[in-house]
DNA sequence: TATAGGGCTTAGG
DNA sequence: GCCTAAGCCCTAT
C-alpha cells in the first residue's frame, strides 16, 4: 500500500513520534539517535531516525541539528552543507565542540525521571 | 508485487 | 579507538 500524496509525513506516528521528540530537546541540549528513536518508541531504529533527518525539510522546524551520535560525535561530515549547519548550530546554542565531539556530559539530553 | 542494496547508529571484543 | 555484527526502514530496479 503506496503513502498517500495527500499527506506529508504527519501520516505515520512513528515519524510525528520523532517530530515530538525532537521538538522537545531543550535548548542548549543534544540527544542520540537512539534516544530518540527510543523515545518515540522506535527502539533500535537509531539509523532510520538519523535516516529521518536526513529527509527533514528546511521548513520542518525540528531541532535537527541537536541529534548526534550516542558517543556525542557528529556523523554529519564537516565539509557537508548540514555537517557545517549542524556544528554552527550547536556553537550557536552554547554547545562547546570539540575535536567533533559534544560533551554529552554537560548537553546530554536526560529526561528528569529520576527527579535529579 | 518482489528482490537487492544502503544509511546523519549502537554495542561488544 | 578500530573492526565486526545486529536491528529497522527506505529507495531503486
Amino acid at each position: 500500500m503506496p503513502p498517500e500524496p495527500t499527506s506529508n509525513d504527519t501520516q505515520d506516528p512513528r515519524r510525528s513520534a520523532v517530530y515530538l521528540v525532537l521538538a522537545q530537546v531543550p535548548h542548549g541540549h543534544v540527544v542520540s539517535y537512539g534516544q530518540v528513536a527510543a523515545m518515540a518508541g522506535l527502539g533500535r531504529a537509531a539509523r532510520w531516525v538519523g535516516r529521518l533527518l536526513a529527509r527533514l525539510p528546511d521548513d520542518s522546524g525540528l531541532p535537527w541539528h541537536r541529534v548526534i551520535a550516542a558517543s556525542g560525535r557528529l556523523s554529519l561530515p564537516e565539509g557537508s552543507a548540514s555537517g557545517q549547519e549542524q556544528r554552527a548550530r550547536l556553537r550557536a546554542e552554547g554547545i562547546g565542540i570539540h575535536n567533533g565531539k559534544v560533551d554529552m556530559r554537560r548537553h546530554g539530553w536526560h529526561l528528569p525521571e529520576h527527579s535529579g
